[in-house]
DNA sequence: CCCAACACTGACGTCAGTGTCAGTTGAATA
DNA sequence: TATTCAACTGACACTGACGTCAGTGTTGGG
């Protein structure tokens, strides 16, 4: 691949994105991604085979992206204590979502029954970061540092909890400071809301 | 509207949540909407627009159902904890999701990026929601119910965790059970995940 | 400077799904 | 039984987004 075609595959995939941040799948045409970039139409399909296999690289390089930030909980005798090293896991993917709004508008909200072939690939990773997520849990509750319960259902809440506060941090809806975010998320899971 | 009609379009309504429940909006068409009732074509186009708008009708009426089933809590002398009003309200909630998996599917995953209209609707939804939420929380907060902190973001994440939960549950990633999910919820109010 | 390989163009044919409407059916009423 | 009209049908014309490809630049190594 020549640095030129590179930089207009690049080039693409920024418009799109962008393009399918505002107008969502569905509505959103190669015309539109194209339009953006300032090429032609023919352009588009020297580099993708449609408008599907372009959402579908957005969406799995983020979500490869959002995951290679996780780092799994040291229990080393020299580590940070679990608490830091959860809240330093949180900071990192809350700062790369926050870094791209586009992008955690197309994966969190759009992404889901547009394509049978990307639903399954979306299933597949959600289903990997459970397991990781319900080993995690399953060491803590060993330790004591988590609270008994179905681990499942955990997993569940905490991932929904989370998705939607970074939407809605995106959004606008919320006010989207790393901190706040960090600390409100560490709260819930430190105790909840009730007293 | 005769009761013909009207068992017609209860009929169409069935099919088409069904119907995109299983492939999604967009892959969703028309033919296959009349295919599973068993009528024509045309017979659609005499009860809806078109496809955007039994979608749109659809979500609107579920979201609608969710939102009746939601009773503030009461304060009285004579009224039953804050925590059980909770506890009843998760669980009617829950309930109703767990007997409409369908509407389910359809209103928490791929009802976003469908149409601008329908997601200027469904946000006013939520902006009511977030509002009677904000406002629970405040009085929770003034009576030391519930803890310190930014209301907004405690909505955000309650409510997205409440979502993905009844959507795993939905979908068979997590057991379905309706009492285990309300526990589960409750406990997360109550203490969230760490000890 | 040449020319071969590469990058790009955009008009065109295709097609899946749409929405219509003139005609048919059948239930209810006189 | 005749009459009426709401309900329904499905072939048809239409649309707009798609993907192609023959032809037009452009670039850089020889």
């Amino acid at each position: 691949m020549t640095p030129r075609r590179e930089k207009r595959r690049r080039e693409l995939l920024d418009a799109a994105r962008d393009i399918f941040a505002e107008k969502g799948f569905v509505a959103a045409t190669v015309d539109d991604i194209v339009g953006r970039t300032g090429v032609a139409r023919g352009t588009f399909y020297l580099y993708f085979d449609d408008k599907l296999q372009v959402f579908g690289e957005l969406v799995s390089d983020f979500f490869a992206r959002v995951a290679g930030s996780i780092r799994p909980i040291e229990l080393g005798a020299g580590a940070p204590t679990p608490r830091e090293q959860l809240r330093a896991n949180l900071g990192r993917v809350v700062s790369l979502c926050l870094a791209e709004p586009g992008n955690v508008k197309i994966a969190f909200s759009t992404a889901f029954g547009v394509d049978a072939a990307l639903d399954e690939r979306l299933a597949s990773f959600y289903a990997s970061l459970h397991t990781f997520m319900d080993e995690t849990l399953e060491t803590g509750q060993r330790i004591g540092l988590i609270r008994a319960g179905d681990r499942r259902l955990m997993v569940s809440i905490a991932i929904g909890g989370f998705e939607q506060l970074l939407q809605d941090a995106v959004s606008g809806a919320v006010p989207s400071d790393e901190a706040e975010l960090v600390d409100a998320l560490m709260a819930f899971l430190e105790s909840g809301l009730l007293v």
